[in-house]
DNA sequence: GCCAACGTTGGC
DNA sequence: GCCAACGTTGGC
């Protein structure tokens, strides 16, 4: 069992969408990074937990908890041309991008914010706080997963 | 909206 | 394979 975080921007997709949905199951399509496509890909699995961050927006940090139901399978939204997400390079035999499926466990009573999240010791191996911190997939150790949660209020 | 820090692209 | 130019990310 892993751990992860998936970044999220609110406007366009937020932890009350994935709360919000009949099944509370979405596709984490629209990953166009290699990086993070590997991690999708290779390292993902079912019944992982997955912390959610809201980037981009006023209020930025870990806002919740969803778990990983279907492992990596190809995005779809790469061969549909009126997509953001298309890439016209990618061949249907043989599937650059690939997503996952996650599904809502909790939203925290209160956003564990960026700044938070600096300031706590023993985390400074977490990507989002090193620099760059460019990842919108990214590993979280046990250990950092077991801290930071303990500091979310659910 | 600014801008630093990246990743990607493409000419050579 | 180098690297400059370009596009994107994301905190502020």
């Amino acid at each position: 069992m892993q751990y992860w975080l998936f970044k999220t921007e609110p406007d366009a997709f937020s932890i009350d969408d994935l709360a919000n949905i009949p099944d509370q199951t979405e596709h984490w399509d629209g990953i166009r990074n290699y990086q993070a496509r590997n991690f999708l890909r290779d390292d993902v699995k079912i019944g992982d937990l997955v912390f959610i961050y809201h980037s981009s927006c006023k209020n930025v940090g870990i806002v919740g908890l969803a778990q990983v139901i279907k492992e990596g399978y190809p995005d779809h939204t790469q061969f549909e041309p009126e997509s953001q997400h298309y890439d016209p390079k990618s061949l249907i035999d043989n599937p650059r991008w690939v997503m996952v499926d996650i599904q809502f466990r909790q939203k925290f009573k209160e956003t564990l914010d960026l700044k938070t999240i600096k300031q706590m010791t023993s985390i400074e191996q977490i990507g989002l706080v090193k620099k760059g911190h460019r990842l919108s997939i990214m590993p979280v150790q046990k250990h950092e997963f077991d801290l930071l949660l303990k500091r979310c209020v659910i």
